[in-house]
DNA sequence: CTGCATCCGCTTCGATACTG
DNA sequence: CAGTATCGAAGCGGATGCAG
């Protein structure tokens, strides 16, 4: 078992859970979905695979996590949030919101993954101007993810999305890029790195609200 | 400096501030009013003064935490939050939200303190009935503390109330088991443990939103 | 190939003792 | 009171090995 506080107090028990080093990044990569041991290690630079088994299984003891083998002809193992764990997503939206002050330009040695910014801009979004309606697709450095948007209101997930409004095909670079406000959207070199297909007034504004 | 992640991610990044083990923990000590170190180091049961020190140090120069020291004839060091750290009210709220529900029953070796269930108190307030404005003065094992109640938000902080509607006098054992549930308000049990002084209903109206 | 377990060098933590 | 010094124990990161 970890090390725990022993405090009667709410913030204690939580970081009893989710306190030790690398749980809250576990927690944020199977918000968008189930993954399998190897995609989180690869999603997780630098955890070490011992760490990440020991984590995996005091999730799973917390019951924050549920281990599942996918049926045939699959038959592979992945990890995904319990119902128990939904209420966590509502401690990952206040960080992100927060954590996007401290995000500042890129580091030199800064790793960028698309599933990250994709949280980043479901969560900064409803500050900004509304999103229309709709599904948006985003094809990120060979990733496929997608954000459904409902009254303002933007929810994150892995996978091709049902029936898009329109497909973004770009870079983690480039995303990373608009994060960071070094490329403005509105531009001509934006438009040679970000490739849209269906509604692109939609998915300019979607991507505009990541850097208001 | 402290152990980063090295990802172009909010999450990641405010993990790289506060991630480390206490530090979650001392925001949370800081956020009632200004601590002097041995308080802290009292209220943090188990942290070894020279992490504590490393700590500070780190928050510090985050920009979270300001070092103070009080004008004569106290003369001595105090640790506050800076205008940055605000936002992390916020999640610290998430957190507490998140984590009464894994409260359960108080450990054999949990340890209590009077600020931790007050902040407790004032996130599932807003959940519960509605508390009558004003504020109400606790006395909690010989600690003093406040919270303000105003249209349905609770704001805690530390020291005695300006003009308190309410003053509760009990201990922290009792306002544990009125959390825990294993002690129902409305009982002479509670009576006999729990002294009011002032506006009854309202100080009643409050410690009821702690376990509903 | 995936999903770990094991080992090792290093860092961090916890606890106590000590100092201005 | 506000820390610093110290030291054994625990945890982490990286590499490697290996069974299904």
């Amino acid at each position: 078992m970890s090390r725990l506080y022993n405090q009667y107090c709410p913030v204690a028990r939580v970081l009893d859970v989710v306190g030790e080093r690398w749980a809250l990044l576990i927690v944020r990569e199977l918000l968008l979905g189930p993954r399998r041991f190897t995609d989180l290690a690869e999603g997780l630079p630098g955890i070490g695979t011992s760490v990440l088994t020991t984590r995996l299984k005091q999730l799973e003891q917390s019951g924050l996590v549920r281990r599942r083998i996918l049926p045939a002809p699959a038959a592979s193992v992945v990890y995904e949030l319990t119902e128990e764990a939904v209420g966590l997503a509502g401690i990952l939206v206040a960080m992100a919101r927060w954590g996007m002050s401290l995000l500042g330009p890129r580091g030199q040695d800064d790793q960028v993954n698309g599933r990250w910014l994709v949280l980043a801009l479901a969560v900064t979004a409803p500050d900004a101007r509304p999103v229309p309606a709709g599904t948006y697709e985003l094809r990120i450095d060979d990733e496929v993810l997608n954000i459904r948007a409902l009254d303002g209101h933007l929810q994150p997930s892995q996978g091709p999305g049902p029936d898009p409004a329109a497909t973004i095909t770009m870079s983690g670079d480039t995303l990373a890029a608009i994060a960071s406000g070094s490329l403005d959207l509105p531009s001509s070199q934006a438009d040679e790195l970000i490739a849209i297909d269906g509604d692109a007034a939609g998915a300019r504004r979607l991507l505009e609200s990541l850097h208001h």
